[in-house]
DNA sequence: GAAAATATTGAAAACGATTGCATAATCAGC
DNA sequence: GCTGATTATGCAATCGTTTTCAATATTTTC
């Protein structure tokens, strides 16, 4: 008739419910031939376990979910896909919510877990004040990824900022660099912090100041603007670390239609290496951050938070890779 | 103790758990005063529905699964934010789930119907063998994006390609170019086919045939590979059409690298419209895809059908806007 | 003021799976 | 052949909602 259900496979099978349910979740635990009836029963008839009946039951969702407050392009596709893979690994789902602006969206975070629509959270992106108390309050299975949460306890799971960023500088000066400058990510962000503290601690080892410091934000148009003050700078930097890759791609872009060359007027590094990096001309040198590894890693630190959640787990820092390639190169004298 | 049911706040209501259930769901039909006492109570325990018992009751999921077998950086996510939004707005949550690979994706949605895991499924990308008959057998809540479903009984929702390429070509045309190249996406996607044929079409209607037609993929490699075999061409076209912009990025990236200069030595022109297009040094004459807009009907339509297995749901074409930069200009003699 | 209509509520039966407890069946050992 | 251990199964309760049907309370109508 309609969708067949464990009673149908039980009757079919000449067992009880329960038997067939102790046939698909523990098979170990009944009778070998027993089994084979149940198996050929459920082939027979097409079964398929209930979500919603096994949920209500269990109590448990089988499910994560993804909340988004991250501007979504920014190499977010990939991290998800690397989620995915391994939360369907472990047999759970996906859920994807985005709360971009969403003022009321620690409510519906604590929603979500209460009403066992998912049994664990992952937050892409920054810090969020509701969050806060909710979570102080009542410890939900809640993992982050890309930034940290202020001083939330919540785990987090990233790539080494700040030594990714060291290694740019590092990069920079062998090559002969002494003013460089840098466009900062958004500094409201963790992220955007580490990797101007990076920059900053490794300069000041070398004895250097930093050349110029412009405040802007992960996205192509801050690129540009970039570009704008650099051209009106009397003291230029001959080596400018631009705090993601977008944000490269906008700088170079306004410089080139001014007539400036990369790199042979100025050296531009960006950081995350998107697939166009290494096609871009010139091509970016930058970072290569593991994004798929940072997605399945969140997904193995909640599924452990699910499983205990008084767990004490400690922050992943994944390391990024300098992939030197075009756009950085000697200074002009 | 726990989280609080409706029984719960019944007892503290002092009416039965159905008057609850019927305060939340159908407001109306309950008395003013009684509705009161109960929205006080839910508060005063914050009370959530459980979704698993809701679920179950109702057997629907309120939920929609996408599937992507789609490359998934391709803009990807700018239309699953358009489905998260539009779903959110009508009350669904939306799983993510990628199959890429995976050969019996077939079984595998209809699993997730059948499971009650999800109402209705929204499939990006491509045509999928295994999923004819089962959809053939068992009509289930589908609709397609981006691509049409061969001969599928599956509503789709794209963008006009024909229209759009048929734009391009026409505004090649105006700048007085004769001699066009076009290089294909993956042409055993309808989109890479209708990119082609309205290439083609236009052509023809001018009077004119094409000088080049590079059979690649809809990614940055193939616009390198394109612009290797475009330099060792004896009669070159002076326009290229990329069925995408990171095709044509890779195409005018490897080009510049040689010495080519766009639109000087050639013009290209792109299809999509990404964030970087515009901040590309030539910015890209390119079609702009209404990709959140897509993503919003995507859902409209596959709600629709989930209301009403049996209507007959037209396919939606959204239609694409030429926007011309710099990408393109008068052939060079 | 009684009858009829209407508006509110409650009792109880689903929805489909899992599991503690009890029972039946099997087996080993003497 | 009997006892005690072990292995397989079944019964029935439970997870948290929704909804049909019936019952009660409230109006309306004449």
């Amino acid at each position: 008739m309609s969708t067949p259900k464990l009673t149908d496979v039980a009757r079919l099978a000449g067992v009880s419910p329960a038997t067939v349910s102790r046939a698909i979740n523990q098979p170990a635990i009944v009778n070998a031939k027993t089994l084979e009836r149940i198996q050929q029963a459920i082939q027979q008839i097409g079964y398929e376990t209930n979500t919603a009946g096994r949920n209500l039951r269990l109590r448990r969702s089988d499910a994560l979910l993804v909340m988004i407050s991250d501007a979504p392009s920014r190499f977010f596709s990939q991290i998800l896909m690397g989620v995915e893979a391994e939360a369907s690994e472990a047999g759970y789902n996906v859920l994807v919510s985005n709360t971009q602006d969403n003022p009321e969206r620690g409510r519906r975070l604590y929603a979500s877990i209460q009403q066992s629509l998912a049994d664990g959270i992952l937050t892409f992106g920054g810090h969020n004040q509701e969050l806060g108390d909710l979570i102080r309050n009542h410890p939900i299975p809640i993992v982050g990824v890309n930034e940290h949460l202020e001083d939330l306890p919540v785990p987090v799971t990233t790539v080494n900022n700040l030594d990714a960023s060291r290694a740019i500088v590092r990069h920079l000066l062998e090559l002969g660099h002494r003013k460089i400058g840098h466009v900062t990510g958004t500094t409201t962000l963790s992220s955007g912090r580490d990797r101007l503290e990076g920059f900053l601690s490794e300069l000041q080892q070398a004895g250097l100041a930093p050349t110029w410091i412009c405040n802007k934000h992960y996205n192509v148009e801050s690129g540009r603007e970039a570009a704008e003050e650099w051209l009106h700078l009397t003291d230029r930097p001959t080596a400018v670390f631009c705090s993601c890759d977008e944000t490269a791609f906008g700088f170079i872009a306004a410089l080139q239609r001014k007539g400036i060359r990369v790199p042979a007027d100025v050296s531009v590094v960006g950081f995350d290496d998107i697939p166009l990096a290494d096609h871009y001309c010139p091509a970016l040198t930058t970072i290569r951050q593991p994004q798929r590894e940072l997605g399945v890693t969140a997904v193995r630190m909640l599924l452990e938070r699910i499983h205990d959640v008084e767990a004490d787990i400690p922050n992943q820092r994944l390391s990024g890779e300098l992939i030197v390639r075009e756009s950085t190169g000697p200074p002009a004298n």
